[in-house]
DNA sequence: CATGGTGATTGTCCTAGACAAATGAAGTAG
DNA sequence: CTACTTCATTTGTCTAGGACAATCACCATG
């Protein structure tokens, strides 16, 4: 595995990955022919641990010595925290349709749920921890790269019938939902308008990886009143403050700026003027005070 | 502006920026106190017309001294190149829906089409034709990133709940969809997918970018029939023939491999032991042979 | 407790050289 | 005239350490 693909799996730069090797003496990838970087998949492995934990507030020179196990224990630790049982045990019967050969009745079992719990709460309470609890098994290495896809594409499938069923023409505030250019993640976005559009909002969304510039020109030509970005946790959390103030600056003031998801979770402080979304219900706070702002006129 | 603030905006790497400066003597940012460059506005401009230059074709070398008018003009020139009268009205009028404050119009539209002729008529009359309309429109800088997202957003919208509404959980063959790594477009697949599953067959997509030794992981492990790929126009040919040469070693030979899309179109001749898929009617050909050559058990 | 200083940690940027993959031009065979 | 090879050029990405500012952990002082 070259650098360039370590760099997109794991979403450390190249030059942290160069530096790691030069400073703690890991990763230790072979070198092909060329004198190029090659990692072994059980170090890659490794590195995405290692990243998950940096997310969690842990510090590179703390974990980097530790074996995978070791790893996956601190991991573990920093889980049990606010486990619901009865909650988690769904959540396992759901985890395990995850597999190429039960792909069916992972269809079922989630259009079940939509049906019983409605889009809102199903958006809420299964496939936001759902989403979570297919991250954490993906960074143990219990799923792999075909059934996290699966995963990816049968939820997608779900969300976009279910909000091709709600949408309203013609509602207010319009918001237009995409992510910046090298985020590739779109369930957070779909998850965002699932919340959204039965509220009566009209939500449109360009999908992910949307250029800057691009995106100012949509929200004003479009004339929409919000603008709402997705973060995934992958995303550098830097690079998402830096073009979340840049793309402030860009717009009019009068068009609002949402940005949610884990790579801006506690960033409030740092984002004057953006208004920062802590978890789906919060979209729905959020709009509330939107419409509470703009009833006066 | 920072050279990952330049990264961000134009897309082209900071390695890339780096060595330009090196070679061709532009850009040429300024330095702060620090000694690290800031580029100014009009550079960063330029740059992304270049950027968008290079994606229609041209050379860094040829247009990198070009001024930003004649660059405008260079981009102009794309524009209208071959265009044969008739067919450019007929994609006019399909075309103008494609826009931000007309997105509503969009979806009616798309909606009542797919009513009218039916899912796999529908695919091949009406979106296929637009999406190369959409495509050619893109070349030529008539529509812009925003309006080609939501294109594709709209579409991947209807084609899913379609699909969801037409899905037979135990048909045969087992047709595993997917794209190569480095190829992001989706539509290609959904489309597929939008073919075959009125003919019974099961589909089981894992959207775009699965590694390869992970498609042949799924296709033994879940047991498929058939292995699906989708390969975009801005796919390169060459890539696509090795890759497929690799994955059809690595399959065992009772998985059939298919392979369809601009890029591998009158490639038959080079991919000995893989169907290439010439259009979408094609794809219920390829599917009914399959059946005659199985239905002798 | 809170606040501020200090030293260690850590990610990003720097330079300049190297090379393979992609491209275009010229030549050759069907 | 087309289709395939060959060869030179172009071009993006990788390499190596060095450097520094921002952040963090810790401790002392108000």
């Amino acid at each position: 595995m070259s650098i360039a693909a370590v760099e997109r799996d794991t979403g450390l730069s190249k030059d942290t990955l160069r530096v790691w090797e030069r400073r703690y003496g890991f990763p230790t990838p072979s070198r092909d022919a060329n004198g190029e970087r090659l990692y072994p998949q059980e170090q890659v492995d490794k590195l995405r641990l290692i990243r998950r934990l940096l997310d969690l507030g842990q510090r590179p020179s703390r974990i980097i010595g530790s074996t995978t196990l070791e790893l996956s224990a601190i991991l573990e630790a920093h889980r049990g925290k606010d486990l619901n049982p009865e909650q988690e045990a769904r959540e396992q019967v759901l985890l395990q349709y995850v597999r190429l050969h039960r792909s069916a009745e992972l269809v079922t079992g989630l259009h079940q749920a939509l049906m019983k719990q409605g889009l809102q709460r199903f958006v809420a309470e299964t496939i936001a921890p759902l989403n979570e609890a297919v991250g954490e098994a993906w960074m143990r290495g219990e799923i792999d790269v075909p059934e996290e896809h699966l995963y990816t594409e049968q939820v997608q499938n779900i969300l976009r019938s279910a909000i091709g069923a709600n949408a309203v023409a013609s509602g207010h505030p319009r918001i237009l939902l995409t992510t910046f250019p090298d985020e590739h993640h779109i369930l957070g976005l779909l998850m965002a308008e699932a919340t959204l559009v039965p509220e009566g909002a009209s939500c449109l969304s360009l999908g992910t990886r949307t250029p800057l510039a691009d995106i100012r020109g949509a929200a004003v030509s479009g004339k929409f009143d919000i603008v709402g970005l997705s973060f995934s946790i992958a995303y550098p959390a830097r690079q998402a403050v830096d073009g979340l103030t840049e793309l402030r600056a860009a717009l009019p003031t009068n068009i609002e700026l949402w940005a949610g998801g884990a790579a801006v979770a506690g960033k409030q402080r740092r984002l004057p003027g953006i208004r920062v979304i802590g978890d789906l219900n919060d979209t729905v706070t959020a709009l509330k005070e939107w419409r509470a702002a703009h009833a006066a006129h």
